[in-house]
DNA sequence: TAGAATACCAAGCAAGTGCTTGGTTGTTTT
DNA sequence: AAAACAACCAAGCACTTGCTTGGTATTCTA
């Protein structure tokens, strides 16, 4: 008998609460008496809501994964070059990084936590794998991306990058994941070289 | 000078084999029980060894600190180029890591814990952050170094890389650490595009 | 050879963990 | 008005956590 999504008010207030919970303190550094004592409920009240503390770590990811995929997708759809792709893929991570903060910290902080209680963990992360080493490879064939540079490790070097901004990104600071996005994706493509030096 | 894969003391076998458990499990996911049975010794008997299980992961983290700055003065020494410079530091840091896989890892999943438990750590952090901004700024100014990114944001666009490799790195793949640093190193100082399209 | 140091065992404590059970409100629906 | 439901409380269970205490072999040292 799984509850109904219906009406999700409290049940979502409490997912968020427990988000912001694991992300700062990490899955099992945030019991589920601290969450009720934030949700202003008794640490029992939480199991009419949840079957489990798993049941709920696992919906505050699926929110992850549907904005994840969505943005990448709204990306693919318009078909720019290679380069041009990797850049707003680039952008299109952190930007859901900006909506989803704690949903990312929780994923590379509690990983090894994840990946026995997350049942598509491994097939989503190989998603985003495909995505980017076949722009990549596309870019390559076309010329536009230098050939000497294993696609696997160009992506890895990538996807670690945007995974730790969330450790140091600040919500009130002057900057923007989108500027941010834009920064990172000027050093990969462009590199660090001054044009003068670029021959 | 390196140390010795054959632990010298008890002291040093019960560290690594607690570095393991923490790297894999994470700080509270692996207890002073679990640390006790692979030691073949009861739990009691490790507070022979160290005051308390913070201690344990203090200790630890020191030996990755002494490692990983001694390697940047010995790159610092040698006075080249900036853009070599930074390809070193980012080479050095991957074969520390290469040594000490575990203490990375620690770090980067348990930072929420460390924070509170290691007296210098934001101290190191920031020291690791000058060392890499102070050569990008003098590549800025040698006009080496394209001037339109924030040296910041390149910082920490770098280091997560670095930091993500461990997460990924297969010690009995056919990779060395020095081959990726070659690789991302190559990736952030001369970008993906291919030479033709470097105008 | 006596004494100290080292490395351990056996047992257990206080606190915290996720979770369960049986019951009580207030609101909605019929 | 009756029934149904969601949201919660109060109490506690079985278990795990880091750590303590008091004692015992073994080895090294003076």
């Amino acid at each position: 008998m799984k509850t109904l999504k219906k009406p999700a008010t409290r049940r979502q207030e409490i997912l968020d609460i427990a988000a912001a919970g694991f992300a700062r303190s990490g899955f099992d550094g945030y019991s589920v008496r601290e969450i009720a004592q934030e949700a202003d409920i008794l640490s029992g009240s939480l199991y009419h809501h949840f079957a489990s503390k798993n049941e709920m770590v696992i919906e505050i990811m699926d929110r992850y994964w549907q904005s994840l995929f969505n943005a990448y997708s709204q990306v693919l759809a318009s078909n720019k070059p290679p380069d041009q792709t990797l850049t707003d893929l680039i952008i299109a991570s952190l930007t859901v990084a900006e909506e989803c903060p704690n949903e990312v910290r929780i994923l590379h902080q509690d990983w090894h936590y994840l990946d026995a209680v997350l049942p598509n963990l491994s097939d989503n992360m190989s998603q985003i794998e495909h995505t980017f080493t076949d722009i990549l490879k596309m870019g390559i064939d076309q010329k536009i991306i230098r050939n000497d540079l294993n696609p696997r490790i160009a992506y890895r070097t990538i996807m670690g990058a945007i995974a730790w901004v969330t450790r140091w990104y600040n919500t009130n600071g002057s900057l923007t994941m989108k500027q941010i996005g834009k920064t990172q994706a000027t050093l990969w493509v462009n590199g660090l070289l001054s044009d003068n030096k670029n021959s």
